[in-house]
This record gives C-alpha cells, sequence and structure tokens, in this order.
DNA sequence: CTATTTGCAAATAATTTGCAGTGCG
DNA sequence: CGCACTGCAAATTATTTGCAAATAG
C-alpha cells in the first residue's frame, strides 16, 4: 500500500524547498502531514490523514489538517483528487459521454467523442481489477471566466476572492 | 443552456416507461424533478434542482429532491457527475497520470499511460473554453471487491448494504 | 383502500471560522 | 521577538432520518 521510500524523498525534498520558497514555514505538522498524504497510494481523505498522523502527534487538530491541505494544495503542492465536489450534481445523459469543467467556476459540459469511448487503456490496469467503464475528464478555463478575468484586468488581485470561489 | 426539447421529451418517456416497470409511483414531485435535471444541461446539484421544482410547486420539501434523486441512480434514471464524493481525497503524485476507482468501495489508484497522456480532444470542445489539462478515469470493480462478492455469494441478499457504501 | 411517498423538523458528517495562546525564522 | 501558525470550540453546509399526514394506483 505504501509508496517507496525514495519516491517519498524526492516529493518531500521538492515540497520543502517549493514550501520555502513560498515563505511558508515548516512546522512538525505540516512536514508531518504532507509525510502522510506523500507515502500513501490511497488518495486518503482530511480524516485518514488525521489520524495517521495523530499516532506521531497526538495533539494535532482535525482543523489544522484541513487548513494545511488547502494550503498545500494553493501552492500546488498537493491536488485533489478530481475537482473538490462540495456537493454531489446530477445527469440525465446516460449515454457514453465525456466532460469538460471549468476549474474556476466549476462549470461542467458533456460532449462526446466516439475516438474517446473507446481508449487504450493499459494492460496494467487490471491488476487493480475489472473495467466497466472509462471517460475522460478535460479540465480548462471556459469562456466566461477567462472574459472575466479580462474585464478585472489589473484593476485588483483577484487571488483572494478566488480561493473561495473554487478551491 | 437548455437540452433540446425533443431530447428532453425522449429521456421523459423512457424515465416514465423505467418508473413504471420498477413499480415507482410517478408523482407530481418527482415528474418535475427528472423534467429538471433532464433539461438543463448544467449538472446541477440538489440545491439547484430544488431552487427550479419550487417555482412550479412551491411546497416540495428539500428532503424529497434528495430522496428522489438517489432513487432515479437506484434505478438508472440519472448519474451521478463523477461518483458522490462524499470527502475530498489528496494526492502527492503531481505528474500527468489517469485514476482507476472502484466502483464498490471507492478505492483509488493512480497509473501513468504515455499513450492516455495526449488524448484527442475533439475540437468541438474549444468552445467551453481553453484546455488546461485532461485525464481519463476509468471504473470497474477492485479484485478485493470482486472477491468479497464472491465470498457472499449467495448467501444474502447485499443490495441494501450496498447501497450505503457506495453510492 | 393501503402501501408509498411526502413535508417537516431535528440529526449527522464534513469542513470552516473566531479567538487566544505558541513557536518558527 | 513578531507574526504566522496552532488548538479549541462553536458555526456552517450538504445531506439524512423519524414520524405523521397525504396520495397514487
Amino acid at each position: 500500500m505504501e509508496i517507496e521510500e525514495a519516491e517519498v524523498e524526492r516529493r518531500f525534498e521538492q515540497f520543502k524547498e517549493a514550501a520555502r520558497s513560498a515563505g511558508v514555514k515548516l512546522t512538525h505538522q505540516r512536514l508531518e502531514i504532507f509525510r502522510a498524504v506523500a507515502s500513501s497510494e490511497e488518495h486518503p481523505g482530511a480524516e485518514d490523514i488525521y489520524q495517521t498522523v495523530r499516532e506521531s502527534m497526538p495533539t494535532i487538530s482535525l482543523d489544522t489538517v484541513y487548513r494545511t491541505l488547502w494550503l498545500f494544495i494553493d501552492l500546488g503542492l498537493l491536488k485533489k483528487f478530481g475537482q473538490r465536489e462540495e456537493r454531489a450534481r446530477f445527469d440525465a445523459n446516460l449515454a457514453h459521454h465525456h466532460h469538460y469543467r471549468c476549474v474556476k467556476c466549476g462549470m461542467i459540459r458533456d460532449f462526446e467523442s466516439a475516438e474517446l469511448n473507446d481508449l487504450p487503456i493499459p494492460a496494467s490496469v487490471n491488476r487493480f481489477g475489472d473495467i466497466v467503464s472509462a471517460q475522460v475528464e478535460v479540465q480548462g478555463i471556459c469562456a466566461d471566466c477567462a472574459q472575466k478575468s479580462n474585464d478585472v484586468q489589473m484593476t485588483s488581485d483577484s487571488r483572494t476572492e478566488e480561493r473561495d470561489k473554487i478551491d
């Protein structure tokens, strides 16, 4: 279940470097939280990470785990699985299709592609289990959001507000 | 923003047929909820659907919307966007990669594929906006879950429990 | 008629926030 | 030694549940 030690170390060094150059403090909590994520191939949730880190650091709080994870994501040191889905979204299109989603506003649109319906899934995937279906998720900035960031142009620093709305 | 009327009607007739053969009652609420999802290309959330249906049916309650949506999904009349992510999950693998996920237990694993890293995204997708990245999501039943359902075999009807755990 | 389904209000679960104390750089 | 960071507890948001009244077939 664990990632190879060498890879964990590599991720870890890269992390420390990036954190320093971003000017964030390398606290014990942050190091442990990063290590917990980097050494798991489970795509753990916040609660899982909390439980893991607690073993070596019993006083850590769950909210520190959350704050730290979002911080790392802002810094590009971690990714969320899929975009953060704050809520369930529904689809009445039962045909095989693919998705485009805007990373700014969360807009999702379906599209069809016969070619993408028949993807060359590597044989190695079979080691995980059966394959039932597969589809493509495309991420981008939708036309509306591109428009908006043009409007705002250099009139203000929109970073803070963006973090709220999207991820 | 709306789906063509003909397509909505097609989905709607298919829905009524399927609901009848599943023996569920075709209440006014259910018809309106289905119509709201089928006529939107927004992949609306439960709250969005609630607000839409309320316009024609002001006394409907949000929990009816939820119950109805999950019912439709059980019946295969609707799909959720992505699998229902009940919580955020994190990934320290920053390289371009793809995902396998078990639809039973939610297990997620990364895999690499140079071929899938360069997908032929149809040009029509550009109408939505820029493309930043794209990856493949494979769904299946993982080896563990396949094992388990073998173990249980015909000893009991596991349907109820499954609904809890997965979707 | 009568089992389903609904609306309401209260319960959960995941995540976020305000605040005062703590420790990294 | 100051400001970023942390822990705590309370707040919020999405979703679920128990129960009595309403209704589809």
